[in-house]
DNA sequence: AGTTACTGGGTACGACGTACGCAAGTGGGA
DNA sequence: TCCCACTTGCGTACGTCGTACCCAGTAACT
């Protein structure tokens, strides 16, 4: 089988030239696996689940993808393909990239699963190739690429670890069964003996404060970002390298 | 029985009065799931090979632990137990943190396979909670717990994403079975048709660049890691303050 | 027309997590 | 002291997973 030639997913082609017309397509498996995993959670995007909601039999999904990693794959470029950055590098890098984080956040929210599919680097797929042009290109023209790099590392970092945290809650809480008031009330008694022990005084003001006030989660991501975005700023030339001008920033 | 009765794991004693003697015990058994992740990958650490490694029957680890995700999240503590942060709140702020952010990576190297172990934050276990004390304690006298908290997930973000980013490509050539420069060639191809396309200017320039100067991993790390500390000392109040002085969750 | 490369999909295999049951071992109450 | 309730380790077995293999049917080439 000419599986094993190529690269990747990316590479292979998606029709051949002979041969019946396909049923299905790539996309609509993809979608298939992300209405399920919206659904039902991430567990249940099994090769029998994926063919039986689009009417397929379980092996026929093999003559699309290789393997189940390279649906997998798919489904994460498709993922991307969510994050709108029309017009992107419009001049002002700092609304630019407080789109782009607000873009992946919300992605986030929507499938809150994606933590567990993994985008690698070195096969980026259409949808993450356009993304790293738009968003790079913010500050391409005033900095090295390694400069770029580092800084959209932080961004990234900071954007992904917020959404990945927001998201674990909720999944925990998912996968559980349970509501989220009977979720809590079930952890409540190993928190208490924690508190009660009198062992950890952090942990217990953040779990009391956190009772209490804690601004919502939009605001706290937000704050974060100008911060991370105030990092940014400081690490940037002097000189802005257009006539581009940005005054204080606002969203 | 009696599991579903626990909140979690660490509310569920190891050992009971009565019965025999264990054979083995909760360390133990995480043990050798972190010697056979270091060896084999996580797709190895399965119940029954952890069981084989320390020569029990397969179900026999169930009397220790209810189920493998259960497992799993022992697992994860005892990673944690791995950051050396004695001394740590010791009056500098930013020697402790660099120290922190490079115990953290330098246990992600060592474990690449961390990423696939997600740990909770709602039910902490020992390690993970002598962690939060230590870390969130050096800021914790200057700095309110919310202020706090946003701050540490900002340099956690980024420790968390860079080394995941660093050791994603090391498992994914781990994985492939072939040696890294065969790796390398086997994915040239797709990225040669990518520059050639000349659609991605700055994926090229990435390519390009990276494959000529870049400096090191280390360095690389360190940089960005200066960089959120500005951040953070940028976002510490002026006067060192004597004694804890919280503002009203302002932001 | 025949040949060839494809299609959808049924059957089957090995490996996984784990429910269940059993024989053997142990400690607290009689 | 002796029980016996409750432990222990663990073999067997079930349902589900990814997927190898095989087949008959179909569309584009010669």
């Amino acid at each position: 089988m000419a599986d094993a030639e190529y690269t990747n997913i990316w590479m292979r082609p998606e029709r051949p030239a002979r041969g019946p017309k396909p049923a299905y397509s790539r996309a609509q498996i993809a979608e298939a696996a992300v209405r399920i995993a919206d659904a039902e959670g991430a567990e249940a995007v099994t090769m029998r689940r994926i063919a039986a909601e689009i009417g397929a039999g379980a092996m026929s999904l093999y003559r699309y993808v290789p393997s189940r990693d390279d649906l997998i794959v798919l489904v994460a470029d498709r993922l991307q393909g969510e994050i709108d950055l029309d017009g992107v590098p419009s001049g002002d890098w700092r609304a630019d990239l407080t789109r782009y984080a607000h873009e992946v956040r919300a992605m986030w929210l929507r499938h809150p699963w994606v933590a567990t599919v993994h985008r690698s680097l070195l096969a980026p797929g259409p949808n993450q190739l356009r993304l790293i042009e738009r968003v790079m290109g913010v500050l391409d023209p005033c900095l090295s690429i390694d400069e770029n790099l580092g800084l959209m590392a932080i961004l990234n970092g900071y954007v992904e670890s917020a959404a990945r945290e927001e998201v674990s809650r909720a999944e925990e809480v998912r996968r559980s069964g349970l509501s989220e008031p009977e979720w809590l009330a079930r952890s409540y008694p190993y928190v208490e003996r924690l508190l009660s022990s009198g062992d950890y005084p952090i942990f217990t003001k953040i779990a009391t404060d956190t009772r209490h006030l804690r601004l919502g989660r939009d605001d706290q991501f937000r704050y974060g970002l100008e911060r991370v975005l105030d990092c940014i700023a400081a690490a940037l030339p002097p000189t802005p390298p257009r006539r581009e001008r940005r005054e204080d920033h606002d969203d």
